[in-house]
DNA sequence: GTGGTAATTGAGTAATCACTCAAATGTGAG
DNA sequence: CTCACATTTGAGTGATTACTCAATTACCAC
């Protein structure tokens, strides 16, 4: 049996990933970290082995969460594309204080990272992609069930949901009036109930 | 050692810019900019005042040469909305190669941007609201000409068309195959046109 | 030519970067 | 209790950061 760990890792790894949200992964220091995680600097490194690995531990939680996230609010809709609009109306009614009201970390660190970081942007590639094939599932589901055409491209459809999703988290870190923000939501929305085959 | 010949101002920001662009704005260091500008810090510092300044100049580089290019394809188009649509599908039909098959830089160093960046943000804002504008310019126009309806929101329109741009060139800068690329533009593309009215 | 001025230079600044490691500390076993 | 060792500590590493400035150089009016 192994002392008890002092730190708490999964409360570390949620701070981390809070900051590197927020400041992203080169504006954020270790010095930064240190403040955040109340762990000295030894400390981090003798758990998290480096800045970039502690930076795509924090990419994975925020990865799974939005990920089981996104399946609890499918579980509970009454239908998929039911489900999928709903989501969309749930980001635009994000309160202006809200701290998720940020554009996603997958993207916005898809967009800040260079070509040097490889590991890092492969790895986001592939959270995209997993977020876009649980897309894909949903649509799949509504044609299945009849509430889509047979004849409807899932993946394509996926494709632009995910893109609705991106704009509309960007919308929101511009810090649009929430009524705007509210309105976008909803014409996505929408679009996605017009789908539906009658 | 021989003195260099006076460097040339408008070259030296247009390779500011295009590093700021690829790197984004932490991640590039004075030693890059001395390498792209092929100046000394001395002579940086004389001709741009600050890495931050120097940033700035090269945004509204950005928006001014995308500004007109916007301007320019509205102007060889036939109606308004043929314009809008034909923009989305050039942004789709950038080759794979193309060092423009990126992501907006205003989009990226919004994203980019930490809350300390006041001066960076807020002029970012309203280049955004600029292009925002210029799309609503064109929305209107083609109300005018008959091709939208009248009661068509062209602000809105404008919003959601810029949504649409910086949804496609994220597309664009995750290297997706060319086709795919071309069939997200296309299909946005279509939805502008499916705006006219008969 | 010659002097004055503007531009460029590059070594050098203090601060900060990601990161390390010997020493101190806390914990469970015997 | 003592011991063994896992864990934390924080001063310190060399590298790099944005930035400065006295010295140097080129150009132009005279």
């Amino acid at each position: 049996m192994t002392r008890a760990r002092p730190y708490n890792r999964d409360a570390a790894i949620d701070a981390a990933m809070t900051l590197f949200w927020q400041k992203g992964y080169h504006a954020t220091s270790l010095r930064d970290l240190e403040g955040a995680l109340n762990m000295k600097p030894g400390s981090i490194y003798a758990a998290f082995a480096s800045k970039e690995n502690l930076f795509l531990l924090s990419l994975e939680r925020y990865f799974t969460r939005n990920r089981d996230e996104f399946r609890k609010a499918m579980d509970v809709a009454q239908t998929p594309l039911t489900g999928l609009a709903d989501f969309l109306r749930g980001i635009g009614a994000a309160n202006q204080t809200d701290p998720t009201r940020r554009a996603c970390m997958l993207v916005k660190s898809l967009l800040n990272s260079t070509p040097e970081d490889t590991a890092i942007t492969t790895r986001i590639s592939e959270y995209l992609s997993g977020m876009e094939n649980e897309m894909a599932a949903v649509f799949e589901k509504a044609k299945q069930s009849g509430e889509l055409a047979m004849d409807a491209d899932a993946a394509c459809l996926a494709r632009r949901f995910q893109s609705e999703v991106t704009a509309l988290k960007i919308e929101a870190q511009r810090q649009v009036a929430p009524a705007i923000l509210a309105a976008s939501a909803n014409e996505r929305a929408l679009h996605i109930e017009n789908l539906r085959q009658h």
